[in-house]
DNA sequence: GCACAACCGGACTGCGCGGTCCGGTTACGA
DNA sequence: TCGTAACCGGACCGCGCAGTCCGGTTGTGC
């Protein structure tokens, strides 16, 4: 947070890097649910060292999440200059699909606590930004229907990642096909019913999940 | 299991009945974190006596579970008679979404632990035969697209609920629009692209939950 | 080459929860 | 009425894990 924190020396800085990647690699293998201790064994490092890095393991955490949050939303802006706007977002799709599919029990964690987190906040913030840009475009292209919004699209993507989580080990091909069905749902079909309500925004979102007294504590601190 | 268990006494189906009411009302409250400790004191009857009834919290869990799945499914059964049979699989969806919506963590655990459980794995099995059923009415009917799969709508049923618990406690009309757009996916719209792959079955879903040794053991038990 | 930051890693604490035990009590049901 | 099944509820156990402490060690940066 302060930027007045002088830099970590280079084996500490050797370390944090070695705990986020055998943490992410540990994430992905066996789900959250894995112990510190384990975490510290697999970078090559004490324990203590962990806790000097990240004084919790939730700010482990939220450290890798952020990092993979960056990560999409900086491929979605490269695909801003695609030439068929339509591709261009359902590329971004599938690529979030994908990713979410690696680190599923990241994102778990991002759904239920972590929006609660300034940082991860932000982090969210901007991909859905950066969707809605796409999604702009797609419509302008005529490749999607104008009644859909960018909350509408990534609830329906994130709905996929949590379906096909149930399966996708045994049967990747199904995460294509459910993403040609949210395809097939919002693109202009000619005999589009009206959908109920307003397309809900960030702000709904945010809303529901409020930034507890102590994250925001935390993040002064 | 065995039928030759005698009946349980007035008082003893009494507690049974106000530990599960209890349990119900606590998981929907508050998630699957609620302790043992509280659900009794809930129901009024002592910790010993929820043990007695189920002898373990996972059971507590999945009698409810299967309670509400069943009851779904029955629901299902009655939409068959319906006149209008896209109609009806459209309604049968909002009602599973619904419930869902009630027993979010309920139906959490079923995915992630729960259908190792035989007794699960079979009212599942039901609820996936009556959706079928309702199904193929309405592809007759002409009302949805003939290339999607009961599996197919079920997994996105299952990504609407997942999403829209997210923000459900604020706006609970973004989950009737959700599945407006569930719908225009599976609606004919004479522009449909192909679905890559083919439709998921039970059996692809069953075969990535494999029952564990344990709950084999259990169920012969 | 020296001072000190950073690391090691075992021991320890605290916590919460599921689950067990059991002696004393209640109320069902025949 | 009476035997007994079922209940009560406090005490207790075990477990696993996050997070702390600290005395001894290493290696970085100046």
């Amino acid at each position: 947070m302060t930027p007045s924190e002088r830099a970590l020396r280079a084996d500490a800085e050797r370390n944090r890097q070695r705990l986020l990647d055998a943490a992410q690699a540990l994430f992905r293998e066996r789900g959250l649910d894995v112990g510190v201790a384990e975490i510290a064994q697999r970078a090559g490092v004490g324990r203590g060292t962990l806790f000097r890095n990240f004084p919790t393991k939730q700010d482990l955490i939220a450290a890798i999440v952020i990092a993979r949050m960056k990560e999409a939303t900086d491929y979605g802006r490269t695909l801003l200059d695609a030439p068929d706007a339509g591709e261009a977002l359902f590329g971004f799709l599938e690529e979030i699909v994908g990713r979410q599919q690696l680190d599923r029990c990241l994102f778990d964690a991002v759904a239920h606590t972590f929006l609660a987190n300034q940082e991860i906040r932000a982090a969210h913030a901007d991909i859905v930004g950066g969707l809605d840009d796409l999604l702009s475009r797609a419509k302008e292209a005529g490749a999607v229907r104008s009644d859909v919004g960018a909350m509408d699209v990534l609830m329906l993507v994130k709905g996929v990642c949590e379906a096909a989580s149930a399966l996708a080990t045994t049967e990747p091909a199904v995460v294509g096909r459910q993403l040609d069905l949210v395809r097939a749902a919002i693109s202009v079909s000619g005999t589009d019913r009206p959908l109920r309500g307003r397309a809900p925004t960030l702000a709904d979102v945010e809303r529901a999940h409020p930034p507890t007294p102590a994250t925001v504590a935390e993040a002064s601190a």
